[in-house]
DNA sequence: TTAACTGTACTAACACATATAGTACAGTTA
DNA sequence: TAACTGTACTATATGTGTTAGTACAGTTAA
């Protein structure tokens, strides 16, 4: 399901960037699936068209979403190359994160926790359904 | 040493909110220790008191320092409770961060690769040198 | 006492990013 | 043909961050 938080100091064109993106690599949506029009998007989010467009021009410069005038939008279907950038990005986001974490007191033992905290719950399942 | 990075997207006065309070937390800025005046260290990086000014505004709302009106700003003599809740926020920031890296594919054992490698490099010196 | 510091509180202006509103045009589809 | 689609504009509004300038009261040292 893509959304937007109105409240989230993150700009709403970056929020639907990133949930596409992410629905997309973790296969929430299938390649080459067809992507909700610009105006249909923007009439159920009632955000402005314009956003939506700045958003989806921006996915298809990543090679997230690829665009056929006059048809839509569309998921890249080598989605494979875009998910191992998006688990290097991560991987570089949480190195910084440990880092900062280490330098604030945090102990390795309590990360071992959050560790095992983390890994314990099942993958969740995924499906072709957009809204889910 | 406080410093700016004026191509980050982060606002200058949040920088210099971090930057003093990770300096203070970390022991390199001693209790009741003079800071900057506003204008100084206005002058000394090249941006508007007013700015030096929301920051430091802001760090005495969080009891990171505090302000003696003719004197200037110092450092808390209590800084352990900031401490704490710094190291409580990079947890939860670390927690959000690991399973966001989970999602994206990223597995334990590599995890477990970058905590040998954070907690790998000793802990640096501390001194009461402002410039360090 | 005076001069030079200090924090603090304003107003005004500017720059920039974000978002909206509206219009237009060409390609696609039923 | 009608109703979709992406795309490209212009214009406007808004909020945030930053700068500029002024002012006033408290502190400190000569």
């Amino acid at each position: 399901m893509i959304t937007v938080d109105m409240r989230d100091r993150k700009p709403i064109y970056e929020q639907l960037i990133d949930n596409i993106r992410t629905l997309a690599v973790q296969g929430y949506l299938q390649p080459d699936e067809h992507l909700p029009s610009v105006r249909q998007l923007a009439a159920d989010l009632a955000i402005n068209p314009n956003t939506i467009q700045k958003a989806y021009a921006e996915l298809e410069r990543q090679n997230v979403i690829y665009a056929l005038p006059g048809r839509g939008n569309f998921v890249s279907p080598n989605i494979g190359a875009i998910a191992r950038e998006e688990r290097a990005r991560q991987l570089q986001t949480l190195r910084v994160q440990l880092a900062f974490a280490r330098r604030a007191g945090v102990g390795r033992e309590e990360i071992e926790a959050l560790l095992d905290e983390t890994y314990q719950i099942p993958t969740e399942e995924r499906t072709g359904d957009i809204n889910e």
